[in-house]
DNA sequence: AAGAAGCCGAAAATATCTTTCAGATGTGAG
DNA sequence: CTCACATCTGAAAGATATTTTCGGCTTCTT
């Protein structure tokens, strides 16, 4: 990459190298100086730099001319860019755990990373076949109830509200003894619900037990496949797990998890029963309008 | 890694998305440019760019600036590196918006490819300087009260359910007029956070406005860093915008995004308070387990 | 040591960027 | 429907930055 007519971007310290020899001696200092300091360098006008390698401006530009930039502006520029390479080129190695002492900058990165991952992870590991029939059940059925509690709560309030804006009925149950009251009431054509990463929890089981027992199609999004709640599962949608430290529950990348399981059966929903759908999620954001106050700053 | 203070190079097309909306059309013509076509951008000076968007200078650099540059040399310089990280990073770009009749697996892909697109948005936006403040004022409080509704509700909870897992007192609330009553009885060295994507969600706008009133620390999770309820808000923590469509919502993106930002602030408490919430974690974790049933299958 | 060649930087000339200001445009009240 | 207000917009003036010019200076050769 890179030749003498198209002044590269990457190559810049090579061509430093290079043309050094035929350089004079201030044009060294400042070839010098932009090879070490590309991002230092890219922050400095042509006087700048000038004072910086005690030289002049005519020097600068010179020096510019003779790396194959038309000017210092454009020298400017690819400083810039190689900077910017080199910045993301450091950045890959967050894989390690969260510490007490890591800067926030830190936890952000790691924070974000990992939920990347979590998300490819799910992704790939999704069953499809599974989760197609879990839509297919859902788009017919003509009441849905889903149980979650704690963190997964959330995520079973997540998926009802949703399918509530697009005309079905669901509800998410967090308390135990209300779920497996609500859940003796289902029968054949409704939809049971267990949102549970370690699938043993014993307050979530039971309702998808009884749900499952009076008829209704059961489906479980759970961590572990091969869990307790699967029992009672006429369709398990597997979540992936991610390791978890002090620092980092397991609930974190269980919940983003969840999320894009929940999200998918929500898309997958949405896209089966479109002719209802889609007038229904317009008219509740029609609804909401009037809530929002008009923009005031700027 | 870059907030509002300083223009970060990669968080660019982001931070376009985030402040669009406060835009006015010709900036936006010239961010939409830019956003669109970095490399060609920074081949142009001002004058350039201004005829490019069929514009003026003085507009050009009036965008500059709200991107947070101080003129239009340093967007130009942060543009050049930009396209030299697209350039090596080679961006796949599944972009397309999910349609009604696209596959199972193509749903799965999209979702989980655009949420991990508005992780990325979120870390690369969020202000560092902010968040500490931030994490610095809840490390500290006597009592934290999180204002949120709908999807922005579940985030609320969610944070709250982190922060009482260490040891913290802390309350999510949905229904406005409880949040207004509570956030009276709030004063100097007690936390209040709202969490709204639009920023300017009157029911939630209210609580926060009546806590800093009253003295307390007022902390906004918002999409739009210039909509109202920034007003009153001691620091704020901007979420990423993706581009929705119909049938997905932008409550999908701004959930991961709020969930992102709430994690941060979970990490970066536990970590100021290791002492307390280290014990505590244990603590909560010991006393669930009795709730899960041994694993039975297998 | 004298002369020639070419390097170097101060300052002028030019290009680029920034600011100012007045006209244009849109918006809400009456 | 019209007016008054606020905001947006671009032309041109003003400020910076870059490039060029040009003469002094060093250094090498003979």
């Amino acid at each position: 990459m890179g030749g003498s007519q198209a002044p590269a971007p990457a190559a810049l310290a090579a061509k430093v190298r290079t043309l050094a020899p035929s350089m004079t001696r201030s044009m060294q200092r400042v070839a010098e100086a932009v090879a070490g300091d590309p991002a230092g360098c890219a922050a400095l006008t042509v006087t700048g730099l000038a004072e910086r390698t005690g030289t002049s401006e005519a020097t600068v530009v010179r020096t510019a001319r003779l790396l194959g930039y038309p000017g210092y502006r454009d020298l400017r520029l690819a400083l810039a860019g190689l900077a910017a390479q080199q910045q993301s080129g450091r950045a890959p190695a967050v894989t390690a755990d969260i510490a007490v002492d890591d800067p926030l900058a830190d936890v952000v990165a790691k924070l974000a990373y990992d939920e990347q991952q979590t998300l490819a992870d799910t992704a790939a590991g999704l069953d499809m076949a599974q989760l197609g029939a879990a839509v297919t059940a859902l788009a017919a059925a003509r009441r849905v109830e889903i149980y979650g509690v704690a963190a997964s709560g959330l995520v079973a309030q997540d998926l009802a509200q949703k399918l509530l804006r697009i005309g079905h009925i669901a509800h998410a149950h967090s308390d135990p003894h209300l779920a497996v009251t609500n859940a003796v009431t289902l029968r054949s054509g409704d939809v049971a619900i267990a949102i549970t990463h370690s699938g043993s929890t014993g307050d979530i089981i039971e309702p998808l037990r009884v749900a499952f027992e009076h008829g209704a199609t059961t489906i479980a999004v759970t961590g572990r496949p091969d869990s307790p709640v699967t029992q009672y599962a006429d369709h398990i949608l597997t979540t992936s797990t991610a390791r978890e430290s002090e620092l980092r529950p397991a609930a974190m990348s269980s919940r983003t998890s969840q999320l894009l399981v929940v999200d998918c059966l929500f898309v997958g929903v949405a896209q089966r029963t479109y002719e209802t759908a889609a007038p229904a999620l317009a008219a509740s954001y029609e609804a909401l309008a009037h809530r929002h106050s008009p923009r005031t700053t700027r």
